[in-house]
DNA sequence: GTGAAAGTTTAGCATTGGCTAAACTTTTGG
DNA sequence: CCAAAAGTTTAGCCAATGCTAAACTTTCAC
């Protein structure tokens, strides 16, 4: 009985948090991208956001209003975009996160290309507990 | 020049990658739990996967619904549920994925909490390569 | 300095995946 | 056997994320 509800509770607890993961990756993944480019190229632009996420620029255009509404991102009407203080936060904490587990990937022993590609999906659902336990490999090997 | 065109192809790949496995999830997940459920109690309805995903009855209707148009299960007006022949495999598939990903957290040294939650998150974007790798880890540890 | 190219925004649409409330069906207790 | 409880479905709403096409602005080349 009691273990029936317990797993039960443990389970959509885990779903709850996929579904909270994924309404967060978006932004975590474009601040990451924005703060990419402006160390990169001094800016970052509509349509290079667009190449590299690999969708229009009409929604990026649509997504970074969100993200401005939302305190990310900066800009002013055709000109490049900005990060706000929150915008850097979340592109540095996303940047480490992603070297962390790519680096980690890597360790493991898949190739570049596959922890690349991985690790971009992987990234935003490791909790903290995880993420320590692969900096700790890391370490370790 | 070269660099920079191919780290962007690279990188839009993953994304679309990710975009990709986010689409496919809740079909995995969905087929997972029927499994599941029917494994543990003869069948799977309703009011069981709202409970154990977290989310409202209506919901579910809608997904299933989704789902049986898609082929991956099938069902009759106010019965329980049942998967199909390829409802079945991803199932099996999600099963293993989930297991291996599940038992390397833990072996990774996480805790059994932390791996359960962070197991659900991570397993649909774990590529074969990197499911192999993780196996691989388990045998030899 | 002007006209074409490049880049950005807006409008309008579709799909997915949530929700609540209301209607309906099945099950169950007495 | 019938009323209440339990479960399911439908209707209608919303937000996020994608798209194309069209309008608009900026930049660049001449």
């Amino acid at each position: 009985m009691k273990r029936k509800i317990s797993s039960s509770a443990l389970r959509s607890a885990a779903f709850n948090r996929t579904r909270a993961d994924h309404s967060h990756e978006l932004a975590h993944d474009y601040c990451e991208l924005i703060a990419e480019l402006i160390d990169e190229k001094g800016e970052a632009r509509g349509t290079d956001i667009a190449l590299r996420m690999g969708v229009s620029n009409a929604t990026v255009a649509k997504t970074l209003k969100r993200l401005s509404e939302q305190g990310l991102v900066e800009q002013e009407p055709y000109r490049a975009v900005f990060l706000t203080g929150e915008g850097w936060k979340l592109a540095e904490d996303g940047k480490r996160r992603h070297e962390i587990v790519e680096k980690f990937l890597l360790a493991l022993g898949v190739s570049q290309r596959t922890a690349e590609v991985d690790s971009e999906g992987i990234e935003h659902h490791v909790s903290a507990e995880t993420l320590k336990a692969m900096a700790r490999f890391l370490a370790r090997s």
